[in-house]
DNA sequence: AATATCACG
DNA sequence: GACGTACGTGATATTT
């Protein structure tokens, strides 16, 4: 029968279910397998209710409709056009496809059509309805809805329970419905970002509408306007006002792929919905429903014992997983739908070495479900191993899709906002796609959520995770690659072998994700995650790509003189102990300095080897020349080897620049780690040393600017701690240590000599490491018992650091773990242990909330740097503890300088207020020595 | 693979 | 009373 006369149609507006739904609610997940379902639990019982409070009532037609891509016809009038909306919450993505399932598991229509927004879909049902003669009921509060009010359409605000007819819509608007779209034209909406007409609100519209009649007339005769800036306003502004109009009014004449009839109310059927409910295990709703529609409620699994692991209980051993090789298109594009069906993957990629920015791509594998996993073979060769010896190229394998057309498909899913990709250690397989031209986001990162979890507790490298949480070891790349000299690439290992470790890679990944992921809201740690760790993967994957320009030439010609020095040296070395050996020995310098030349003091090591470190040496240097020659030759040889050698090697030679990797979960105070080079060890202490930085360059036209926290860790100290005398010498600027001096020891500031200030600055960097009399003592070369009254006169002058110490490990001990100001935590599980590692444990324990706000307080720098320098000529490449470097256009650093800076001095803003102002130094230069 | 040494914050 | 200590990293060369 047609729709009509006595029929009443309603429509829900699903994605505000959705949103009120997830909002509302805890962030539930799955027992069995950690799938967040708060937002579906919550859209449920919207729907069971909504069911209920209609039963019996005058409904006959009803759906919920749906958005549908991210692009509408909105955008393409108005690229800004909902610009400014925020990400969706990564836990609530893949539970929008759910909600689809929850809909039509009630029996209820769902609709919704690519490319336009659930409003328009609904005005257009809306105006057939009313068409027909018949009601019409609108399920949402949202105000651009409010338009279609009117003519036996009506809205409902299920929150409140409050009908919004043409009397609401007055009520808000000041207009009749037919007027609405007119003033929000006028007045805009920052919400949908939707420009309007500056300085005009909805009061101002509605007056203005009301007295000309028309949006159109009021344009047409803005010159009669009598207030001049109004009337300039709406002259100056008429073709955004306008535009405002056309993203404002809904479509009222969509075509649509099905009609009102279709939207008949049916009953739900049993089976079907208990049947989903039990799956989603909501157990509740479940009982509620089934009593409700009179059949017996299906057994929900009830969640496992504590003791027992929901993993291995819920999934199959990963031995037992099917792993697929994807060999054509077709078997391609159907994992490509499944991943969009459930809009979470676990991807990893196989590549033919451990450096991104050289490994070629060799494979893709995936896993949306446990159980099942796939491997995309691209580039496998055939052959034993690598390329032969007389040049021949080895060939493509076969069976294999091609790999242009492949990653071509992977594209357009690596880059959906609506599907979640989840890796371990995902910026290494983002910088290997990202070179293969795919911007993969967003992401989640397994390795990172452990880190976020256990820093402290224990690695967080797949195989020991995998072994930790699924009791399973990953096949070991050996077995595949071979060591030593014989080893072999990716690209030749033979596809049947590949796809079975790199599938299983894909699915242990994924079944660490659903184990961790879950466990963030329990231990507090979310927003360390979200904010701190998630976020630093594209800024760091950016910089490690772009890398930094470093002149061969210099460290060339450096390299020469340093061995023509060392050579020199060890010449003399030799001709003072009377014989040669290899001055590089430790070993042999030992018996050299302390059996043959008889110096006193010789210490032997765990291998019962005599030590030599430099300040044993350092002392001997007063009584013989040899000590001296040696300390001398090995600071050269550690720049030689260490710096201007090694770092040659690692210019890139197609970027000429120096590309290091930063392991965001190395350190387990929050730092982050440089390897491969590590460009957080550049010599700058010594003269001789710091002249390496002269090789690392900015572009031509361009400058290197750095910026460092101004004695960031003893400002985090100050504030933690609580020292007013502290707080207040950094808020006026003063010297730190003189002060501190000045305070210890009753100087005047203007009698401090340095020798005093430096010990004063020696105790404040102590007091960071949790001081001891001893480390002092060997630090400032002074009798032990000295050290130790300098340490009670400075915690008599500062008490607040003792409570702080005092407390800090009081709180590891009851706790296990201590915090960072911004929420990190870093367990401490030896707190509790007896002898010699007790204190190493405690000092640790006091240092880490200082080390990790400092380093919780760059990361946020970093992960606002990118949008604070967008439109600036300029590009952060370096960071190194508590300094960033920045290569930028000449003519540009005066501006970029003060907005990096702002960035930097306000990183700790809004969620901690610091006592003391964080303050930045910069400088700049055509190489690092300079800018430093 | 472990140890010693030394580069940085 | 003795133990043995400054905190956090990574790279290199030597030795096992």
């Amino acid at each position: 029968m047609a729709f009509g006369k006595g029929h009443h149609l309603h429509l829900i507006d699903g994605s505000a279910f959705i949103f009120r739904a997830y909002h509302a609610l805890p962030p539930l997940t799955r027992k069995s397998d950690g799938l967040p379902v708060g937002a579906v639990s919550g859209f449920c019982n919207m729907l069971q209710r909504y069911v209920e409070g209609n039963a019996g009532g005058d409904v006959t037609h009803v759906a919920v409709i749906f958005d549908k891509g991210s692009h509408t016809f909105r955008n393409d009038l108005y690229d800004q056009y909902k610009a400014n909306r925020e990400a969706m919450p990564e836990d609530l993505r893949p539970q929008i496809p759910l909600t689809r399932t929850a809909t039509e598991a009630f029996n209820i229509a769902c609709k919704e059509m690519e490319g336009f927004e659930a409003d328009d879909i609904i005005a257009t049902l809306a105006c057939q309805a009313r068409e027909a003669g018949g009601r019409c009921t609108i399920i949402s509060s949202d105000k651009d809805l409010m338009q279609l009010v009117g003519g036996g359409v009506e809205m409902l605000d299920a929150m409140k329970n409050k009908t919004i007819d043409v009397d609401g819509v007055f009520e808000k608007f000041g207009v009749g419905p037919d007027r609405v779209v007119d003033v929000q034209a006028l007045a805009g909406d920052s919400v949908d970002n939707v420009p309007g007409a500056p300085g005009i609100g909805i009061k101002t519209a509605a007056l203005l509408i009301n007295e000309y009649g028309s949006l159109e007339e009021l344009l047409d005769r803005a010159g009669e306007i009598k207030q001049p800036k109004r009337r300039q306003t709406l002259i100056e502004h008429r073709a955004q006002i306008e535009l405002s109009k056309r993203l404002v009014q809904l479509d009222c004449d969509m075509e649509l792929d099905f009609t009102i009839e279709d939207l008949e109310v049916r009953d739900p059927e049993p089976e079907t919905l208990l049947g989903f409910l039990a799956e989603m295990e909501f157990r509740t709703l479940t009982k509620r429903i089934s009593g409700a529609l009179g059949v017996e409620a299906p057994a929900v699994p009830e969640p496992a014992a504590t003791t027992a692991s929901p993993e291995a209980e819920e999934h199959p051993p990963l031995s037992a997983s099917e792993h697929v090789t994807i060999r054509d298109a077709e078997t391609l594009q159907s994992w490509i739908d499944a991943i969009h069906a459930r809009g979470v993957v676990a991807v990893d990629t196989e590549t033919t070495g451990l450096n991104e920015m050289r490994a070629d791509l060799v494979g893709v594998s995936l896993c949306v479900d446990p159980g099942r996993a796939a491997y995309l073979p691209l580039a496998h060769k055939d052959g034993g191993g690598a390329d032969d010896l007389f040049g021949g190229e080895a060939k493509l394998a076969e069976g294999q899709l091609d790999f242009e057309t492949a990653l071509g498909m992977l594209k357009p899913v690596l880059e959906d906002p609506a599907v979640l990709k989840i890796g371990q250690n995902m910026k290494y397989d983002a910088k290997i796609l990202a070179r293969n031209g795919i911007t993969v986001a967003p992401i989640d990162d397994t390795m990172l959520l452990s880190y976020a979890l256990h820093a402290g507790l224990h690695g967080h490298g797949m195989d020991a995770l995998s072994e930790r949480y699924l009791d399973h070891t990953p096949i070991p790349i050996k077995t595949l690659l071979g060591t030593g000299k014989s080893a072999i690439t990716f690209d030749f290992v033979p596809i049947e072998e590949a796809t079975k470790y790199a599938a299983e890679d894909a699915e242990i990944t994924l079944r660490l994700w659903q184990r961790l992921k879950p466990r963030l809201h329990l231990a507090q740690v979310t927003r360390v995650y979200e904010w701190m760790e998630r976020p630093m993967v594209p800024v760091l994957a950016e910089m490690e790509m772009r890398g930094i320009k470093v002149d061969r030439d210099t460290l060339s010609r450096m390299s020469n003189a340093f061995a023509q020095k060392m050579a020199g040296l060890e010449a003399e070395i030799h001709e003072l102990a009377g014989e040669s050996f290899n001055v590089g020995s430790p070993a042999q310098l030992g018996e050299i300095l302390f059996e043959k030349m008889g110096f006193e003091g010789g210490k032997t090591g765990k291998s019962g080897k005599y030590s030599t470190p430099a300040d044993v040496l350092e002392d001997l240097a007063t009584e013989h020349d040899l000590p001296r020659r040696v300390l001398d030759w090995r600071q050269l040889s550690k720049l030689k080897s260490t710096y201007t050698d090694a770092l040659q090697d690692h210019i890139n030679p197609e970027t000429g620049r120096v590309h290091t990797s930063y392991s965001i979960a190395g350190a387990n105070t929050g730092r982050l780690a440089s390897t491969d080079p590590n460009l957080q060890n550049i010599p700058v202490r010594s003269e001789e040393g710091r002249r390496i930085r002269e090789a690392f360059v900015a572009e031509p036209g361009h400058v290197l600017v750095s910026l460092d926290y101004s004695q960031i860790e003893l400002r985090i100290l100050a504030h933690i701690a609580g020292i007013d005398a502290l707080k207040t010498a950094f808020r006026d600027g003063l010297d730190i240590h003189a002060m501190t001096a000045s305070e210890m020891f009753d100087v005047p500031l203007d009698e401090m000599t340095p020798e005093v200030r430096r010990q004063a600055k020696a105790i404040n960097f102590g007091v960071i490491y949790g001081i001891s009399g001893f480390g002092l003592a060997r630090n400032l070369r002074i009798p032990r018992a000295e050290a130790q009254a300098f340490i009670d006169t400075y915690f008599e002058r500062f008490p607040g650091i003792r409570a702080y110490m005092d407390d800090t490990v009081a709180f590891a001990k009851e706790h296990k773990y201590v915090q960072t100001l911004f929420g990190r935590k870093i367990h401490t599980p030896e707190i509790g242990a007896k002898g010699p590692q007790a204190g190493f444990a405690k000092r640790a324990a006091i240092n880490a909330p200082i080390q990790g706000t400092a380093a919780d307080i760059i990361r946020r720098a970093m992960v606002r740097m990118p949008a604070a320098i967008a439109d600036l000529p300029a590009r952060m490449l370096l960071q190194v503890h508590d300094e960033l470097i920045f290569e930028v256009e000449e003519d540009a650093v005066d501006r970029v300088i003060p907005a990096v800076r702002q960035v930097m001095e306000g990183a700790a803003a809004p969620v901690v207020h610091l006592d003391v102002p964080l303050t930045v130094d910069a400088g700049q230069g055509r190489s690092w020595a300079e800018a430093h």
